[in-house]
DNA sequence: CTGTTAGCGCATTCAA
DNA sequence: TTGAATGCGCTAACAG
């Protein structure tokens, strides 16, 4: 591999000075650059990055800590993250930590040796004191989908429950009056937001949420959805309409309701949270609330980026909201 | 930041001693050992990678390309290659390179000059002209997903061809004579090889894939199947199965399909090709064939790992199989 | 078993 | 405008 000194020599030149032409900064006469430019070309010399992050103290890359690339909504987040290091020249380093805390702990542990300042990590299964604590030691480090009230200002969240009374409502301002719910048995702390908001918006239409019209899903997917609907139904519950956690077991509650011959949205209407490309898939497309999560992450990555080069916190928190996507899933009474 | 020094000061030894015992080997004695070890953890002490990369002259990184994360084939492969990265102790650098030629290089250019000396390249923009030029200067650069013969031992790919007879010969064997075909209209090498498998499979049933039965969507995905469909359908033609060049292009199809009343698989059976999460959010749920994407991307990155580290070419091509997977969207006649 | 020395490739003073 | 010198944090001989 050819070295800053092969290039200097070759050019009759000091290694200062081609420093300087391959970083553009300092002054270089103009005979000079070009002459350097050319023994660059020639040679294919490329600046060794880890021994400029060696030198000047910093990686230029942020790193993504979440679950798993391959789910859509990472991927998705992963690639909000990058937009925003590209237009900062840096580097994306992604790490999938699925499982356990200590998979995120390590990952964490293996972006601080890369000296990597920018972190943004979608946590799953660390508690909020961990992450205060990784915070404190990681000025660059931010939390995206989590509100953690000390360090709100490194937080970047979505406001789930106005986004969860927004889907409800719409199902009640469409004649809906006897909803269900679908979500996961392990009620993380989301899908709780999201049952509280459900049941705000309920009740201020003067409805119920009946607890026995909430199903559980083992899981928060496709299974847990067919597995949540299915206890309801079996237990002969009778509903116009399903709310579910996510997109996945909105997928899978119109999946089993197919099954047993329950036409959607024409006997129930079901809605999704998430909006992730699964809706667009699945017949009839889903009406859910769309998560603008490349945007947030794309937020996140900036944020990140500012808070590990400057010690300046704003000290203001980063809200995100939700929005509603009508597509096919819900029938409407037609009601004022 | 805590370095190697600051730890060697505090616990009283050499910075070898240190190193020796940070990377746990050479002989270190037992006292000294703990002693150290129990400074570091004290201190905190983490190794800098951009050091130790700089010094060993290797990055121990493997680099991903691809067009972007956030599509689900994508993220499966570069899951695919954290797997295996995983098991090597390295780390997973993914860079999106989306859109052009250009993008591609550079995100090339960039993993070179990270020094990171195995790649797994999903190039779409580049011919195999300037990958044969690449592959030249960097020993460790695989590519997924296609075959360039003068340098078929550097590929990992996938055998479309007998891919798609075996999904047409599976339409035939159950009963189909009508068969249409939805693919991209800028055919890619992928969707010709496929092509050309439909027809050799039909063929050899004493069929025909009627020219005029092959609808063209401007792009391969949901929209474009919709798009093609139609196309097929506003001419009147008749058919009882649609092969679609993949799983997007087959949820269109659907779509469209629906939309105009007609049932799927009852009415018309729709398949797609490379299985993804889609296919199971569909409903029908997708009939298609499995692309494993995940163990290619795993061996792409062990292959790149192996080639970068040892000049040793096994000259052997790595070739893998799509597999059928039955599901719902495609009728049966019953016959023999 | 442990310490000393040298140097990886580069950026950054400081002089000239 | 340019070059010489220094050191970033670490590993790898080598010597003891």
């Amino acid at each position: 591999m050819v070295t800053i000194k092969d290039v200097a020599r070759v050019a009759g030149v000091s290694t200062s000075t081609v420093s300087r032409v391959v970083r553009k900064q300092g002054k270089v006469g103009k005979v000079c650059r070009t002459k350097v430019q050319k023994v660059i070309d020639e040679l294919g010399y490329r600046p060794n990055i880890n021994a400029q992050a060696l030198v000047s103290k910093k990686s230029n890359s942020v790193g993504v800590v979440i679950p798993k690339v391959s789910l859509p909504f990472f991927g998705s987040l992963a690639c909000g993250a990058e937009e925003a290091i590209k237009e900062n020249n840096y580097r994306l380093l992604i790490i999938n930590a699925f499982g356990s805390e200590q998979a995120e702990l390590d990952a964490i542990d293996l972006l601080v040796q890369h000296r990597c300042g920018a972190i943004v990590f979608h946590s799953v299964h660390c508690n909020d004191e961990t992450l205060c604590e990784l915070a404190e030691k990681i000025p660059g480090l931010v939390f995206i989908n989590r509100l953690i009230s000390k360090i709100s200002h490194r937080c970047v969240w979505l406001d789930n429950n106005t986004g969860a009374q927004e889907i409800a409502r719409y199902l009640v301002n469409n004649g809906h009056k006897e909803i269900a719910v679908v979500t996961r048995k392990n009620v993380n702390p989301d899908a709780q937001v999201r049952l509280d908001g459900y049941r705000i918006a309920i009740n201020n239409a003067n409805l119920q949420l009946d607890n026995s019209l909430i199903g559980y899903g083992t899981v928060g997917d496709i299974d847990g959805g067919k597995e949540a609907i299915a206890n309801l139904l079996d237990q002969g519950k009778r509903f116009s309409a399903v709310i579910s956690y996510n997109d996945k077991m909105a997928i899978g509650v119109i999946h089993e309701l197919h099954a047993r011959g329950i036409r959607v949205p024409e006997d129930v209407s079901v809605v999704g949270y998430d909006d992730l490309i699964l809706s667009v898939a699945c017949l009839p497309e889903l009406t859910t609330m769309h998560y603008p999560i490349i945007q947030m992450a794309s937020y996140a990555a900036n944020l990140a980026i500012e808070l590990s080069d400057s010690e300046k916190s704003s000290g203001r928190t980063h809200l995100f909201m939700p929005h509603l996507v009508e597509r096919d899933s819900v029938k409407s009474f037609d009601c004022k």
